[in-house]
Formats: structure tokens, sequence, C-alpha cells
DNA sequence: TCTCCTCGAGATCT
DNA sequence: CTCGAGGAGA
């Protein structure tokens, strides 16, 4: 039986469960595939490094031949676009000969056992797998670990945590990378920095852990606005912001909220997280993004028109005013 | 005012 | 997944 909510998100009965560890046994796998979907999308290359004792002792790698497609002009095969094949460097001729899933499915899974799967990005791998092991009633279950988060928690400074720029941030040689075997060596070193940087930052796995527990990272605004400070001593008492106190709501254009509230301060403002009777300012951003948000204004907006109609000293700002006040 | 919850956006994988 | 919004309720 199918019901609405198992039409709109899929959902992978007994697929494994994504750890934060640091084991001294695991697989690292990556896979190259025809895209980015994996219901339409097809695999065309695993592999496995198999890890025992933090050291790789063992390969699994294979090309895998996908659907054949004929183009119409030139009536010839085709099993991937040159998008992929310039992304990889696999080419139609190198998968013309390649086996079927089918018939690399059972060496692949002796191979990974049920070690636990460590992968950048994996579940974009796991899930791909996944799909193709359950056509033969094979459900794929193992345990897998993420690079990627693990690196959006350990340095959250970088710009991006693409694999290339992970890779390039700890000077690993990434010549060939693109394909699954060299892929997964990447990844063995990044995971390998990684675990380094865990005891670096946080002493021990243990507070590491603690870290991510928290399910609420961001600070909430408030403790935020304590931590604000300015390194001027004499401010401007002729601009409009010197001694008035902002509020933001909604999304800012041009900079983040909290960048916003550094210049008040450095202007001699202060800033609160709520309307209050001292409030001076509030400054609308963008609430478009907000599902939840009633009739178009936010609680803080509300709240202002309220105070200023009792004849607080309160104004309403759009967000290009405010940046009026700041010159 | 503070904590917890929900939701959208953006990132990342090929 | 992670971040950053607002909302509900204590």
């Amino acid at each position: 039986m199918l019901n609405i909510f198992e039409s709109t998100k899929t959902i992978r009965e007994h697929k494994g469960k994504s750890l934060i560890e640091f084991p001294h046994d695991f697989c690292i796998i990556d896979i190259e595939t025809t895209g980015l979907d994996p219901s339409f999308d097809e695999i065309i290359e695993i592999s496995a490094l198999k890890i025992r004792d933090n050291i790789p002792c063992g390969t699994f790698s294979t090309l895998v031949q996908p659907c054949e497609y004929i183009d119409d002009e030139t009536d010839s095969i085709f099993y991937v676009d040159s998008y992929i094949t310039e992304l990889t460097g696999i080419t139609n001729s190198m998968l013309s000969t390649a086996p079927l899933f089918k018939d690399v499915q059972s060496t692949f899974i002796d191979f990974i056992g049920d070690d636990i799967l460590v992968g950048h990005n994996v579940n974009f791998d796991i899930n791909f797998l996944y799909d193709n092991l359950l056509k033969s009633n094979i459900f794929l279950k193992n345990d897998f670990i993420d690079t990627i988060r693990l690196s959006r928690r350990l340095l959250p400074e970088l710009p991006n945590h693409k694999l290339q720029s992970l890779a390039s941030f700890w000077n690993i040689d990434t010549t060939g990378s693109h394909r699954a075997e060299k892929d997964c060596l990447i990844t063995y070193e990044v995971f390998k920095n990684l675990n380094s940087l865990v005891i670096e930052k946080f002493g021990t796995y243990e507070a590491f852990l603690e870290s991510i527990k928290r399910k609420y990272t961001s600070i909430s605004e408030s403790e935020l606005i304590k931590h604000l400070t300015t390194d001027k001593v004499e401010f401007d008492e002729s601009n409009p912001c010197f001694g008035k106190e902002f509020v933001f709501t909604g999304k800012l254009e041009r900079m983040p909220r909290k960048e916003a509230m550094q210049l008040v301060i450095d202007l001699g403002g202060k800033c609160g997280s709520s309307i209050t009777k001292n409030t001076n300012y509030l400054v609308l951003g963008n609430n478009d993004y907000c599902g939840t948000i009633k009739n178009g204004k936010s609680r803080k907006q509300k709240k202002a028109e309220e105070y200023k109609l009792k004849g607080y000293d309160i104004e309403i700002l759009s967000e290009n005013v405010f940046y009026d006040f700041l010159d």
C-alpha cells in the first residue's frame, strides 16, 4: 500500500546509521555515476579501500556498464555524455567492455563485508549502491561515516567542504581525481587529517562527541549580542546610530545580520534581540523565506508597531534606510 | 528572556 | 547535513 508520505520521500529500509567515530578498521568507498539522481542515473565505477589498523590493506575497483542509449544522429551506442567523460575521464569505449552491476555486486559485498563505510558525502554513494542492490533483494545495511559531516564540524571556517578543497587544505595530491579509486585514497588522507584535528581542537574524542550531541549548534541571538564588542573608543555623537538601540528582523539582503550589528556597535549604538521599551529602531529584512510567518509581519514587527502607537520612541526602518543611517 | 522546535535554503556527491 | 530565521511556551 502506497501512502502519500512515501511518495514524496524515498525511504530506504534497513539502511545503516550515520556514525561519528574514528574506527581503526573500515572501508572507504566511492562511486562514479552518470549523474546526481539515484532514481535516474547509473553507476559507472565502484571502488573500495579496505583499512585495517588504520592501514590500507586491499582495494576493490571496477568499472560498471550502465544502460546504453543510441544517438539518433550518428546511430552509435553511448553510455555517458561528454560532461561525465570530461569530469571523470571515463569514456564510452572503456564502458563498452565493462561488467554489469549484477556481475560485480557479490564480489563487492563480499569485499566490504559488514565494515563501516567511510566516504565524502557518503549518502550519495550509499543511496546509489543501496538502490542497485535492492533490485536483487539485497539490503545494504552497513553503517557509515561521512567525512563531509566531520569537516563541517571540525573546520567550520572553511569557505566550502568539497573533497578537492579539503585535499588542497592539507596539500593532498589530487592528480587523477574523480576516478573512484583515487577519490578513495584522497578520502583516506582527509579522514586521517580529520582524526588528528579532533584531538587538536577538542582534546578528546568524548569532548568532540559531546559538541556534536548538542542539537542546537548556533548560539542564540541574545548570546551573540553579549559577545559583540568594538575597538573604537571615540564615537561621532552626531551619527543617528549613536546611543540608539537596534533590533533586526528577517534576512538582510546586503550582509549577514551579525555584520550589521557590528556596524551599529562600531558607531556607538546598541543591539537587542527583541523589542522592548528601550528599542529605538527595528530594521526590516526580508521574510519571504519564512513559511510560518503570518500576514507578512514578524512578531518583532507587530510588537514594534504596537509600541509606536503607545508613543514609545521607536521607528521601523527598511533595510536601505538603515544603510543611509550608517554614513 | 530563554529553551526547544520547525522549516527553508544552500551545500555536496556525478 | 548545517545554518539561521521565527514561533510557541515556560
